[in-house]
DNA sequence: TTACATGCAAAGGATTTGCATCTAC
DNA sequence: GTAGATGCAAATCCTTTGCATGTAA
């Protein structure tokens, strides 16, 4: 473990929320001014091999990536407005088969939630967007 | 509406199944070699725009879309095995809250149901893979 | 006619990679 | 000492765009 990896890893933690690689690299660089783009790339690589990370989509044409705090099956909740990031049960779990499915077998599926935490959805303006993918 | 165009759309449907814009060009130019791919991209748009085809992920860094025959809510099941793609009615419509929300207001979802159809999951091989965002 | 579609090539932009160097263990 | 990480710059590759031309209505 090296002092980069260190960085990136607290960065993605202080960021507690959706984040695209620019995010990523501007929060790093507030605390150490050197780390090169690639090293970030790479570090976020691994953290997804790992299962630290997860891409949950695409925001301007950017991979978005959340923290993932929690083990086994689950999906996210991301806030449109701020970002913001929650773990959500899988609410599949619960439903039998699925209509319409003319003969396939389903095994897997990739859920992502959207809407609007506590915070943003009392404020006036219901913010811009988020993701697209 | 243009012969490319038409070209196009017949193209999308020939395919049948979940593609990239490679795979719909090699398509196309199959019936029509000398549509640019520029113009595929943006015939692609305006489906996407309209509502007649939806991007369901991402193949080799390539955007992967599919053909949108339903109309309304509906969510699609992609064969694994053979990129087929069938529409599957939404199954978060009979599931009433969601669990771990913390005061989110969830005001949209994207779900994508992977599997293999009747045909792929009778061979031998599960087949390697397809999707990744 | 008149706005929109087309094709080509160039541009744009995110992501990856080669390579020499450095660092953790 | 050695495998893996880093940083820089160059390279890749998907996608978009400028522009002159063509085409549908």
């Amino acid at each position: 473990m090296t002092a980069p990896r260190r960085v990136i890893a607290s960065a993605v933690d202080r960021l507690g929320r959706a984040f695209t690689i620019d995010d990523l690299v501007a929060e790093v660089r507030a605390l150490a001014p050197s780390v090169g783009i690639a090293t970030v790339y790479r570090a976020v690589a691994a953290m997804e091999a790992a299962h630290a990370v997860e891409r949950v989509g695409t925001r301007d044409e950017s991979a978005l990536y959340v923290r993932c705090t929690a083990d086994g099956h689950h999906h996210h909740l991301v806030c449109t407005g701020c970002g913001l990031v929650a773990h959500a049960t899988c609410p599949l779990d619960d439903v039998p088969p699925l209509h319409g499915t003319e003969g396939f077998v389903v095994t897997a599926h990739e859920l992502t939630l959207y809407g609007l935490c506590a915070g943003c959805a009392t404020e006036v303006s219901p913010a811009s967007e988020l993701p697209r993918s």
